[in-house]
DNA sequence: ACCTGAACACCGTTCAAGT
DNA sequence: ACCTGAACACCGTTCAAGT
């Protein structure tokens, strides 16, 4: 895989055509991301940067979700994983590294919704794994209710960041998709939907911060309250 | 919007060329879905269903993304809420109105995934909501608790059913990812990913369904145990 | 083995022109 | 106002043929 920040195609000098191997056509797929987001991240239009044609890529990647799938494991390089090794609460440090997951996939909410389906197994995605149950392990909780923990930890952070995939093109259609929300709620009539109505914006209230945040509590809390089915209830 | 199952264009029998409305046409794409799949419910190929051009289409949908919300509307009103007005343990009721939220997104999990990035806003996904409010309420969560938790429960339920979503087209594709978490976990080294390799295969096993279950009830107790920030901590 | 030109079978969206 | 033909600007993927 590419490291962060190092596109050297080879020793000589940016030649026309960088080499074509796996790592390099990530690395430019990555490159490319940076420069015009994800959505021109294309078989096509990234086959025209490396000077080919389309079909000369599948030599080296099965189809476009292996592509994103790559690309993604490549920017999971950005998670700040030091809060593991740090002193301090583990869960300060097991949100902070969560945090950071969540901050680097905001980034490009659009490999999140890729991420969701196509979930990654790269190195970098072992490393997070890695940190997780460590902090996880550090809290007391039982290994075999962990592994079922980072899942659902993994998925709340990156559903949240998917979420935000509507604006990356046009943030118009986010910004009124979300006044219709906005509407709906409002307009709720007293009668059918009276728990709407009684709360109101409430439902929409409050930063997403401080939203992430709480719903990195609430799990940590559940985790902490729930063991696994037919095992023992020791937290 | 459509009701479920009457597709009636007409009091005459079956014209040719189905009226040209909002609803008549969310309804030919809700029939589309069902017998052909969401992926083929495209601007184009439901222009030809509706034997007219794509252009006609866009006189009552913005685009694509509100058409597929309009679509999942429609199929809410499969959701079983019952539940809520019936007897016994709240917890219980509620989870089971979630389970049935999440068996109707599985069968489109394509659906679930644009749910993610478009919010629907419709009727039935008020009475969903006010629905789960309700039960909220009944178990004692205070309202401005409860605005968020069912952002966090309908999340975690979408999302798990957005998963599904690689294996629709092809389930090979899905097979072969899984195949390659496994072989991931599996080949974890033990110096780098310690904590990875101890749990091993244990981070993959247990049917989803007692997962998704385990996920309802950490987030009902985390739910429980943990009050909005600026906000007395009464339950 | 690796690479590719060309083709197949599609997309979403806009716009000028019609009725 | 509503509707549409045609166009613009793209897609993913496969395959036969070349080197």
């Amino acid at each position: 895989m590419t490291e962060q920040n190092s596109p050297r195609p080879s020793r000589r000098e940016r030649p026309a055509k960088p080499a074509l191997t796996r790592d390099g056509i990530i690395g430019t797929a990555v490159a490319l991301m940076r420069a015009e987001g994800l959505q021109r991240v294309t078989m096509r239009r990234l086959a025209q940067e490396l000077d080919t044609g389309p079909a000369s890529l599948y030599v080296y990647v099965r189809n476009t979700a292996e592509l994103h799938a790559a690309v993604l494991d490549d920017l999971l390089g950005a998670v700040d994983l030091t809060p593991v090794g740090a002193s301090g609460d583990w869960r300060d440090r097991l949100v902070r590294v969560l945090t950071s997951y969540t901050n680097v996939l905001f980034e490009h909410p659009g490999l999140a919704r890729s991420a969701l389906v196509a979930r990654p197994s790269g190195e970098r995605y072992l490393d997070l794994l890695d940190a997780l149950l460590a902090l996880l392990g550090e809290g007391g909780v039982p290994g075999e209710r962990a592994a079922w923990a980072v899942d659902l930890l993994l998925q709340f952070a990156t559903s949240t960041a998917a979420e935000h995939a509507a604006g990356e093109k046009d943030p118009a259609d986010a910004e009124g998709e979300w006044a219709a929300l906005a509407a709906a709620l409002r307009g709720a009539s007293g009668e059918r939907h009276p728990h709407v109505a009684a709360l109101g914006t409430e439902l929409l209230s409050g930063p997403g911060e401080a939203r992430l945040d709480w719903g990195f509590q609430v799990l940590i809390n559940g985790v902490l309250h729930t063991p696994r089915p037919g095992t023992p209830d020791t937290p």
